[in-house]
DNA sequence: TGGATACCATCTGTTTTACCGATAGGAGTG
DNA sequence: CACTCCTATCGGTAAAACAGATGGTATCCA
C-alpha cells in the first residue's frame, strides 16, 4: 500500500546524488534504471519539490535537493543509529549513567554530585550534557539520557516523573556600557524592546518559538550559554542569566542588573530531576538524584 | 524487493507501542491486524531484538523495545523534519545564517564578527551553535549549519572546504590544591593517569572514541565547555583548555598550569571555516568569514 | 465455572506494488 | 553524422502486502 516517502526511496536518491547520475545509482544499488527513475519521480511527487534538474544528459541536484539531500541523509543515519543499538543489545551492551543538565543549573551542585558518584560508583561511567531548554527533556524523552535536570517542561508530558531540587533565580543584565545601563529611574519594557536581547536558544523541536522570556522583537539567539555570557560581557545585547553565574561579573562590575519596571527583576526558576516513567533510573540514578537533593539542601538561601 | 527496516514497520512499531496493543494499532492506521503483526515480527527478525513481550492478551514492551522506540521516533521526527522542510521550500522559506563554532574558538574574535555583522546584514538572522569536537563538522555536513567554524577534523572529509582562521593555543591546567599541581620538577605521563583527566565530548557519532588528547584511562566526559571549566575550577580532574579562556584563571591563582614532561605543555590548534564544497555560503556567509578573518588577523600574537 | 469477548499468530487467496526489460527521445562526443 | 550513454515511459511479470478466516489463549463477568 503506497503511502508516504520510504527509506528506500531516500536511499536512492542519496544514491543517485552521490553518483550524480541514474544509471549509476542503479548500478551502486543493483537495481534497474527505470526503478531509479520512478523512485525520484515518486519522492518528488509526495514532498512537491524538484530534487533534480535535468536539462542534459546527467541529472543535478537543484538548491532545494542538495538541502533535502542532507534531511535524508539524517533519516538514514538515525536508522544506522538504531540498528547500531539494537545489534548492541543483541550483544548485551555495557550500562552507563547519562544525565542531561539544563544550563543554568548551579554547577557547584552538580560538580559536588559528581564527585560523590565518582566515589561511591568507581566503575559506572557518568555522562553529561549541558543542554538549554528543551534540550534536556528532549533528551530524556528520546531515551538519550535516562535523568534530566531541568526547570519547567516546554511541554506538559505525563510521561515525565519528576521530583523538585531547587529554585534558580534569574537576573536580568547587560554590560555597563550598554544604552540599557545608561538609563536613569528604570528601564520599562518599550526600552527593552529596542535593544537586542540575547536567548538561549537550543537544537530541538520542543521549545521552537519558544525561548525562555523573549521581550525583545530583536533577538539573538545562541544555542551555548558561554556564549551567551561572552556576548554579555562583550556588550552586545541584555539577557536573563542565573544570579550564581554572573555573581562575580555583578561583584566586579562587567555587568550590571537592569532595573526593570515592568517585571520582576529576579525571576525564580524551579529546577527538578525528570525521568521517563516507564524507564525509572537504576540504583545508580537514583543516588544520583538523591545526592543532587541532599547537595541542593545545603546550598538553598534561606528566607 | 524486501531489504532492511522499512519507515512504515517503524510507524507501525510507535503505533503498537503507544495503544499497547496490536489491534489497537490497526484501527488507529486503519490496517487489518494481521498486518501489525507481522510487520511486528518482520522488524523483530531483522533487528534481531524482541521488542515486545507477548505473555497475556496485550504485548508489552520490552527495556529493548523502550529504547528502541526512542530511536524509531528520531528516525520518524527526521523524516518529519525533512517533509517540513520540503514543505517551507515548497512556499518559498526565509533564508538565515546559520554558523556551528567549535568551543575553543576565542569569543573575542566572534562576539566583533557578530556584531560587525548585525550592522552590514541587519535583517539576516544570525544562529550561532557552540559546538565540541565532531558537532560542528557534523553541523556542516549535515546541512544544518551553512558555516563551520572548528579545528582540525575528526574525519578527513573531501566534501569540506576549510580556509585557516588562526591557531588557539591549549594549556593544560588544574586547580591549585589538585594533586597534580602538588608535583615538583614537572609532571609525567604516569602522573596524569593517575587522576581524572576532564574530557570535552559531544553528542555526535563523528568523534565517538575520538576525544581530544585523552592521555588518561580515568577520564569523565562533559558535554559542555562551561562545565568542564567549573569541574577544573572545583578540584575535580586536569585537562587542556584554550589560554584565552583561563588567562583570567591563570593570572588569579585559581587554576596553575600543569608544567608537563612528556608532552609540550602548549599545543597549537589550527582553526578554520569550513563549507561543503557543494553548498558554498552567500554573500552573507562570505562576508562573515571574511570578517572572521580580518578579527583573527587582529588577534593573532606576533612572533 | 462457563460463556462471551478480545487479543495475537498463522495461513491462504487476492490485490497491489515494485521491478525489469524494451523502447523512444535526447544529450554529448569523436 | 554515427555512436554511445543517459532519462522517461510503458507494459508484463513477479513479489510483496493485504485482509479475511481460523485456531488458540487470556481476560472479564455473571
Amino acid at each position: 500500500m503506497l503511502e508516504g516517502v520510504t527509506l528506500d526511496q531516500l536511499r536512492i536518491f542519496i544514491a543517485a546524488a552521490e553518483t550524480h547520475s541514474f544509471s549509476a545509482a542503479g548500478r551502486r544499488l543493483h537495481r534497474a534504471q527505470s526503478v531509479i527513475s520512478q523512485a525520484i519521480a515518486g519522492l518528488e511527487g509526495q514532498l512537491g519539490v524538484t530534487l533534480f534538474r535535468r536539462e542534459g544528459r546527467y541529472p543535478e541536484l537543484t538548491e532545494q535537493g542538495k538541502l533535502l539531500l542532507a534531511d535524508a541523509r539524517c533519516v538514514t543515519a538515525s536508522l544506522a543509529a538504531l540498528k547500531a543499538r539494537a545489534k548492541g543489545m543483541a550483544e548485551g551492551l555495557e550500562p552507563e549513567l547519562s544525565v542531561a543538565i539544563d544550563v543554568m543549573f548551579p554547577m557547584s551542585v552538580l560538580t559536588r554530585t559528581a564527585a560523590d558518584f565518582s566515589t561511591h560508583f568507581p566503575v559506572t561511567p557518568l555522562r553529561l550534557y549541558v543542554e538549554a531548554l528543551g534540550g534536556v527533556a528532549k533528551a530524556v524523552l528520546d531515551g538519550q539520557c535516562g535523568i534530566g535536570i531541568m526547570g519547567s517542561l516546554p511541554l506538559s508530558s505525563p510521561s515525565l516523573i519528576t521530583e523538585r531540587l531547587l529554585p534558580v533565580q534569574i537576573v536580568f543584565v547587560a554590560a555597563p556600557g550598554h544604552p540599557l545601563a545608561q538609563i536613569q529611574g528604570g528601564v520599562t519594557g518599550e526600552d527593552l524592546a529596542r535593544h537586542v536581547q540575547l536567548v538561549l536558544t537550543d537544537r530541538t523541536d520542543l521549545s521552537k518559538g519558544r525561548e525562555f522570556s523573549v521581550m525583545s522583537p530583536r533577538s539573538w539567539r545562541l544555542a551555548d550559554m558561554g556564549a551567551k555570557h561572552a556576548f554579555l560581557l562583550a556588550g552586545l545585547g541584555w539577557g536573563g542569566m542565573p544570579l550564581e553565574m554572573v555573581a562575580r561579573d555583578l561583584r566586579e562590575g562587567a555587568l550590571v542588573e537592569l532595573p526593570l519596571l515592568d517585571v520582576p527583576p529576579r525571576e525564580q526558576m524551579a529546577m527538578s530531576a525528570a525521568y521517563r516513567a516507564d524507564a525509572p533510573p537504576g540504583p545508580a540514578g537514583r543516588w544520583f538524584v538523591e545526592q543532587l537533593k541532599h547537595h541542593a539542601g545545603a546550598a538553598e538561601p534561606t528566607g
